[in-house]
DNA sequence: GATACTTCAATGCG
DNA sequence: CCGCATTGAAGTAT
């Protein structure tokens, strides 16, 4: 089928493009030189470059395009390269046979710890050293051991922020306030400027990006990525909350993915702003998004809808461009199911406007990947595959360096040439992709899952099921329980006054001022169509028995159950713990609390007597995760005194360990009926969550009055870890 | 420095 | 559930 033409890898081919095929042409062999990184300059980290210089020298080879601007060097160049790897025999070479000098691969920045990438998912630390103030802001230390800090959110003089200057002088239709024809004036007529504002700042000092200085920017760290795209999220949820209310005009498009980031991006709120080859630091191989500026405001790819990011590096006189990363989402026809080996399509060859095709030219990213090639440079790869969650949608995998191997041109459907390249993943790096394939294969039957005891815990009852695995030892399970789905009552949580509950036919819909469920949650439904908690209210108001929307309405999200497939599994130190097979993007819904409603005005006598590891305890002090909520409505931060146990019935939730730095948090549900109210426990991603990542929430400080009952040594191994937690 | 151009998005409609 | 048109924003190139 394929026709090879132009192929480096197949020079017997005889019948090609021989001008196409001289473009395509390798590089040889230039002797990196890299005295100063672009952007380094004011931050870089005073370590000498391991680079040797090497001054262009002799002349072109025949038949090498003048384009580029190097030459072969002499074979008796020193060879410092610093890259652990030896490099050699690149099949991408084979067209110079051995005449070729191994290739020496260009190092821009080094990412601080490359540690912090290749090590287990598990390890929660940051990759950089951070040092905290008195005033609890990690600001990074600049060359001279100084703290860089006072960034000033409205007047800097950073690039972004000069930017963020531009952007605002020019009139932009993405411009928050929707409609608004002159942005950042008249908030008082124009509510949602005001507040989206204002909601944005508080977001970001609670969440500490207000103190964000140019160190930060230029090299991120894990804490920063979190809060970042923690803020990003949160902030695109409420846009997206606040625009689903309104109706649609026509050629007006819902984007609050762009908004959100826009938001961010002018206030300078980014980071890994300085491009690098190799890992960025505070992404982990593992790690998912779910937009494309996602990958954009934390450093690891950075055009918003090219597939190819590159840098231009400096040697000697002349740039020379270096691709950074690719996504492979099925916008070409690439292959990658071979799960360490992609096939990847170079950009270009056709018209977005008419759709016509044409031949891809050497340029832009195809040349940056073909130089990346002759320097053996590691690319990151991040794969985008199709959300089985929600039918539109992509999820972006980070699946780490991959090298490319080999390229060549081939013909496609419409006979115009198209670049392909070989990307061979770096062995060593902690499983991504492959893990996603083995859980499908799971899924589908084509390969078991090792060390299943028990296929479905509920016996049916969910719609999905809740396995339970243990892969690493003998113990056979769990003390004895009873799953159940719900909280069960011996008596009402509260009676309301009355209320009647709602007639929606299909489910509750967005935007009816008329519905009673969307009044009780002040006019906006709590949860997306997609089952993502939307609403930052303390309390989430759900359907009740006397509502007559039907079951899948999205406002009974909690009642449901779960929509992840979950498995319970033995951890290694920790007992058994939860986790997903299926990504859980943040705010997505997990699981409630399900058990037994203890009566708290007897727990005193009943919990001192037998050991109850299975308590859930709302009366206990618990940080606040979301560190926003409307200042509307403080009266309703119900202080609810709801304890339940889960020893004896109870459902999945009860294996949820417990970590200081958790990725799950939980939040009141209540459901009423004309005479009777029940609160229930859900819980929630706080960030997007990779397959088999255990899920964690924090369980909580009791109060001084309760004592230190309960009380154990933690080992959640989180670098905010509090050393001790209460069961 | 402004502006044009390119680009493996994301959405909503038919 | 798809194909299609539409609106987009960042970064690079001019």
């Amino acid at each position: 089928m394929e026709q090879g033409l132009g192929s480096d890898s197949n020079p017997s081919l005889g019948s090609i493009d021989k001008s196409r095929v001289l473009d395509v042409r390798p590089l040889r062999c230039l002797v990196p030189v890299l005295p100063n990184p672009p952007g380094m300059s004011s931050v870089s980290t005073p370590q000498p470059s391991p680079f040797v210089c090497v001054p262009p020298t002799g002349p072109f080879p025949p038949g090498i395009h003048p384009f580029y601007p190097f030459l072969v060097p002499n074979d008796s160049q020193p060879n410092r390269n610093p890259h652990p790897s030896g490099v050699s025999n690149l099949p991408g070479n084979r067209a110079f046979g051995n005449s070729i000098p191994a290739p020496v691969p260009l190092n821009s920045f080094r990412t601080p710890t490359p540690q912090a990438n290749g090590g287990t998912r598990q390890s929660e630390r940051g990759s950089e050293p951070v040092v905290l103030d008195d005033d609890g802001y990690s600001d990074s230390l600049n060359q001279s051991g100084q703290h860089v800090s006072g960034f000033s959110v409205h007047v800097t003089d950073t690039e972004d922020a000069s930017n963020a200057r531009k952007r605002r002088g020019r009139p932009r239709k993405s411009r928050v306030g929707i409609g608004d024809n002159n942005p950042g004036k008249s908030k008082d007529e124009h509510g949602d400027s005001f507040d989206v504002e204002s909601l944005v700042n508080r977001f970001l000092t609670s969440y500490k990006l207000k103190q964000f200085g140019d160190v930060r920017r230029a090299n991120g760290d894990k804490e920063t990525v979190d809060s970042i795209l923690l803020v990003f999220d949160l902030l695109r949820r409420r846009l997206t909350q606040l625009e689903e209310v309104k109706d649609m005009s026509p050629g007006v498009s819902r984007r609050p993915d762009l908004k959100a980031a826009s938001l961010l991006m002018t206030k300078g709120v980014r980071t890994n702003n300085t491009k690098r080859i190799g890992h960025v630091p505070g992404v982990e191989v593992g790690d998912i998004f779910f937009f494309r500026m996602e990958l954009c405001i934390v450093g690891l790819h950075t055009p918003s809808m090219a597939g190819i990011d590159y840098m231009n590096v400096k040697i000697t006189v002349d740039e020379e461009p270096v691709a950074v990363s690719i996504v492979s989402s099925g916008g070409y026809d690439d292959q990658g199911d071979d799960g360490d080996v992609l096939i990847y399509s170079g950009q270009g060859g056709v018209q977005r406007r008419d759709g016509q095709m044409f031949d891809q030219k050497l340029e832009r990213g195809n040349l940056a990947l073909e130089k990346s090639l002759h320097r053996a440079n590691e690319v990151r790869v991040i794969r985008g595959l199709k959300d089985i969650a929600g039918s539109t949608g992509k999820i972006y995998v980070y699946d780490g360096l991959y090298k490319i191997q080999e390229s060549w041109t081939e013909k496609n459907n419409s006979g115009c040439n198209v670049f392909k390249y070989k990307l061979v993943r770096v062995p060593g790096q902690p499983e991504a992709f492959t893990l996603w394939k083995s859980i499908q294969q799971w899924k589908n039957g084509t390969a078991p899952r090792t060390g299943v005891i028990l296929p479905d815990l509920t016996s049916g009852a969910e719609t999905q099921p809740v396995s339970l695995v243990n892969d690493i030892d003998d113990e056979k399970g769990p003390p004895y329980f009873t799953y159940i789905r719900n909280l069960k009552y011996a008596k009402p949580f509260s009676t309301p006054k009355s209320f009647s509950g709602c007639q929606c036919i299909g489910g509750c819909q967005p935007g009816i001022s008329s519905c009673p469920c969307t009044q009780r949650n002040e006019g906006y439904l709590p949860y997306s169509s997609l089952g993502v908690l939307l609403t930052y209210k303390p309390l989430i108001y759900e359907c009740g028995a006397t509502c007559t929307c039907p079951p899948n309405c999205r406002n009974r999200m909690s009642q449901a159950g779960p929509k992840v497939r979950l498995e319970i599994f033995k951890t290694n130190d920790r007992g058994w713990g939860l986790r997903s097979w299926d990504p859980i993007r943040a705010g997505g819904f997990i699981c409630e609390y399900a058990g037994d409603a203890v009566d708290t005005s007897t727990l005193g006598d009943t919990g001192n007597g037998k050991e109850d590891n299975y308590i859930f305890d709302a009366t206990r002090y618990y940080e606040h995760l979301e560190a926003v909520h409307d200042d509307s409505d403080d009266s309703t931060k119900v202080p609810f005194p709801l304890v339940i146990s889960a020893k004896i019935n109870g459902n999945e939730a009860r294996f949820m360990n417990h970590s200081c730095s958790p990725n799950v948090f939980w939040k009141p549900v209540l459901r009423e009926s004309t005479n009777e109210s029940y609160l229930h426990v859900a819980f929630f991603a706080i960030r997007h969550i990779p397959p088999m990542q255990e899920l964690t929430f924090d369980y909580g400080m009791v109060r001084p009055e309760q004592g230190d009952r309960g009380r154990k040594k933690c080992l959640c191994g989180s670098m905010k870890c509090r050393g001790y937690f209460y069961s």
